[in-house]
RNA sequence: GCCGGGGUGGCGAAAUUGGUAGACGCAAGGGACUUAAAAUCCCUUGGGGGGCAACCCCCGUGCAGGUUCGAGUCCUGCCCUCGGCACCA
């Protein structure tokens, strides 16, 4: 054999890189691609600690796919950027006695090199940053596109404060009631005016336009599930003083049912509603409530508590005067704020009456004892509708309420609007200016950015008053609308906006006058594929459906979706937990690099399980893959110094048999099999002797996504002078890919017993035939008449004896 | 409680969706080469049993049933585990 240079990794990875970024060959022509393919993966948020393994992996899976699309021809279109402005940097930086102004391009410096060096296909013309002055004006811009288009306004509502970060969080960053960045420290409910985007009349479209999305099913449910459609009726219960107490039901059947009501102990019309002799009552179990926490009010299998108001409202159903109460257990953000109580059906009201000693009384007959909450059941002590299904009676209940003017067919959902204000300092100021004349103004665009001015002391403080105010030069401002004495908004908005966007810019990043080019955007949006973690499946995907389905209506963009195709990879796991700084389980890829190559970390992590599963990162099987990858790279050195030959048949056989299968995986994005498929295939040219060019070619283009590095040296090695990404992915002939002869499998009574070789397309006949000479096959059907036999063409036998 | 994943060798995992369970890889054991080691190559490797032997038999995919000629895959009822939602009316 000749002699075979040793692979050094690091030889050939810097060589290639280099090449790449001379040759420009990463930045595809943005204005005229033949087939435009934008390859979009989630952006990182540049931590200090550097990329980890867990980023990665989904950079890695990410970039496969757009190689892999390269090589079918397409023009693909994979950019970077970094997702920095948010509480998340500036905690560090108070951490580290740090200003992030200083920390953030630090660390976007290691998070480039470490991006370059993986080897990821990035067109680094376009890379973007959300703190850059340049991108921020256009989040404002969006900020007040809607709030010219009124989806964007102030309201005061009771939300979450965060008493560490000392700032209002939204909704979907709080968890079970906890913080979701300090999962120790319970958040408050305060009562501010904040920012808010009314993402809530989206809500229908939202949900319905799910169904025609190509996104992972789990990504879905997890979207309809945050959504939280319920459909239901608006009951109305009168008060003999003629007050009007509308409330939220999915069980309208069971009105007949309703011993009492129970509003929230905010609800506006407690004050009304109450008694004098039960003022004092009333008054302090308000007081009581005002003071839990959200935890201890949400979580469910607490004692019941609440408090009577001494006033009554009228059943619509059963005109009987039934006690109104207040408490902790109904929630004034969810539907009216008040309940009508079916004790005798709901097992909340079932454990309120129970306390309470209020009145159960059955009207949908089960066999489950009370409380009895299913919907099969016929309805009893509910006048004429009496021995009715449920389901019919939730139709004809409210139609029958409806002619009377005591009910309306509703639709709730779980879904709030969100709230963007954050009294921080680090991320882009909300762009308005309050006048006391006009109110609040939005900055005219000519005035975009409000650049985020730079502040020694950028701490928050529990005030709920951002640091920005203390600023003055920057706070006091003239009304852009009447020229009189204003000042600015102080919060800045939530991250997840800045991130709600950047899909749009990247194709447009060179153009300062506009959002996104609008021809560039006609080409390349929506996005063609987006592969993310499904930690984003509610926030950022949400969000960014929701800007989009604006922008689309105020007409800036031509779809209303942005990602019709999402495809969510797994999570990497170390010591069967989560990594994270607090567990200190973080795995940075550098050192592995350093000693593997990128080549074969890339292949690893694509390996050690399912890429939409994800896996555990355990170091020791790191050499399998290299083993293979060293198998590629003699065998193609081989195959160099060798005249070009034909390939025996059992090679040839496995190649197209391969070629299927690896192309297949990796367009599903079942990178481990096909690799496993490649290294079968390496391991039988290698058996047989048989590294040709003709073998080896083929499968140089089958690694290239995978490895593109040594796919590239190789195949300069075999005398190519172009880059094997402008070659073309081989195909695969069927009829050589299925062989000529096939195994079919012969089983007597459902178990193996034998195997036949015979002819693709052999006829069961003669497969019976050629079975019973099988001399275990017979030992088995021992002289007893076949009863059955079941044939799957090519693949079994089966005789029933 | 509700909604989704998932449970397969010592380990990571495969299994064309009802048709040979454990491909591929790691680890382990044995051997070849070598003064030696590394690297490389070959063999063995789910459990149990039988045979001088090429080999053969039985059991085996969380548990208990069921459907079927045939079940890791489908159905019923459980157990465990991961993720999401949760006093949402």
């Amino acid at each position: 054999m000749s002699s075979v240079p040793p692979y050094d990794p690091q030889l050939v990875e810097a060589k290639w890189q280099a090449r790449w970024a001379r040759a420009h060959s990463n930045e595809p022509e943005l204005d005229r691609p033949a087939r435009p393919f934008y390859n979009l993966m989630m952006f990182p948020y540049p931590s200090a600690e550097g990329l980890h393994v867990g980023n990665m992996f989904a950079f890695t899976g990410a970039d496969i796919h757009g190689r892999f699309q390269r090589l079918q021809g397409y023009d693909v279109f994979e950019p970077i950027g970094f997702d920095a402005f948010g509480i998340h940097s500036e905690n560090y930086a108070l951490s580290v006695g740090t200003h992030p102004a200083k920390l953030i391009p630090k660390n976007i410096e290691t998070f480039r090199r470490q991006l370059r060096r993986f080897g990821g296909m990035f067109d680094w013309r376009h890379e973007l940053s959300t703190t850059d002055p340049k991108y921020y004006k256009w989040t404002q811009w969006i900020f007040l596109q809607l709030f010219n288009a009124g989806l964007a306004f102030r309201k005061k509502a009771a939300v979450n404060w965060c008493p560490k970060d000392m700032s209002v969080v939204a909704n979907e960053q709080v968890i079970n009631g906890y913080c979701e960045r300090h999962p120790d420290t319970k958040v408050e409910q305060r009562f501010l005016e904040q920012w808010f985007f009314n993402i809530t009349r989206y809500a229908e479209r939202l949900l319905n336009n799910l169904d025609r999305l190509d996104w992972s099913d789990s990504t879905r449910t997890l979207q309809r599930n945050w959504i939280g459609r319920s459909e239901g009726a608006e009951l109305i219960f009168e008060t003999p003083a003629g007050t009007k107490i509308p409330v939220f039901t999915t069980r309208p059947d069971t009105v007949f049912g309703a011993t009492y009501l129970v509003l929230a102990p905010e609800h506006p019309l407690v004050d009304q509603l109450t008694a004098e002799e039960q003022r004092s009552k009333v008054n302090a179990y308000r007081r009581e409530v005002q003071g839990k926490d959200i935890v201890s009010r949400k979580v469910g299998d607490k004692a019941k508590t609440g408090a009577f108001l001494g006033s009554y409202a009228r059943n619509p159903a059963t005109d009987e005067a039934i006690p109104i109460w207040i408490a902790d257990y109904v929630l004034m953000e969810y539907g009216t704020g008040a309940i009508m109580a079916v004790p005798a059906h709901d097992r909340r009201d079932f454990e309120f009456a129970t306390q309470f000693r209020l009145p159960i009384r059955e009207v949908v007959r089960t066999d489950e004892p009370l409380p009895s909450v299913t919907e099969d059941g016929v309805l009893v002590n509910s006048g004429k509708f009496d021995g009715m299904p449920c389901r019919q009676a939730q139709r004809d209940i409210v139609a029958w309420l409806k002619d009377k003017r005591l009910a309306t067919p509703q639709v709730q959902y779980r879904l709030h609007d969100w709230c963007i204000s954050r009294q921080r300092y680090w991320g882009p100021p909300i762009p308005i200016i309050y006048c006391a004349r006009c109110g609040p103004v939005g900055v005219p665009e000519r005035d975009l950015p409000v650049e985020l001015p730079f502040i020694e002391d950028f701490r928050p403080n529990a005030s709920g008053v951002s640091p920005l105010a203390r600023h003055k030069e920057w706070y006091f401002v003239k009304c852009p609308q009447c020229g009189a004495q204003g000042s600015r908004e102080t919060d800045v908005s939530d991250t997840f906006l800045d991130s709600a966007w950047y899909f749009l810019r990247y194709p447009s990043t060179e153009f300062d006058d506009r959002p996104w080019d609008p021809k560039r955007t006609q080409t390349w949006l929506p996005v063609t594929s987006y592969i993310g973690g499904n930690e984003h499946a509610v926030l950022h995907l949400l969000y960014s459906r929701f800007v989009t389905m604006v922008l689309h209506e105020l007409g800036k963009v031509p779809f209303d979706e942005p990602f019709p195709k999402l495809r969510a990879h797994g999570l990497i796991i170390k010591d069967g937990a989560k990594m994270s700084k607090s567990r200190g389980n973080v795995v940075i890829p550098d050192a592995y690099i350093q000693k593997w190559g990128a080549d074969t970390v890339r292949l690893y992590l694509m390996f050690l399980g399912p890429f939409q599963e994800g896996g555990d990162f355990r170091d020791t099987s790191i050499i399998g893959v290299r083993r293979f990858l060293d198998k590629v790279w003699t065998t193609a050195h081989e195959a160099a110094g060798q005249e070009a030959g034909p390939l025996p048949a059992a090679v040839e056989r496995k190649l197209h048999e391969t070629i299927k299968k690896v192309t297949t995986d990796t367009e599903r994005l079942d990178y481990n099999t096909a690799i496993s498929a490649m290294m079968e295939y390496v391991n039988l040219v290698r058996e047989q002797g048989a590294g040709s060019r003709a073998a080896v070619e083929p499968l140089l283009l089958m690694v290239a996504p995978y490895a593109p590095h040594l796919a590239e040296e190789l195949w300069a090695v075999l005398g190519h002078d172009r880059s094997i990404f402008q070659a073309t992915w081989p195909r695969y002939d069927a009829n050589l890919a299925a062989g000529a002869d096939v195994e079919v499998v012969v089983q007597v009574n459902g178990k193996v017993r034998g195997r036949v070789t015979v002819n693709r397309g052999a006829s069961e006949a003669q497969v019976v035939e050629l079975a019973l000479r099988d001399e275990s096959v017979r030992k088995f059907v021992d002289g007893k008449p076949v009863r059955k036999t079941i044939y799957v063409q090519d693949r079994l036998l089966n005789l029933v004896v």
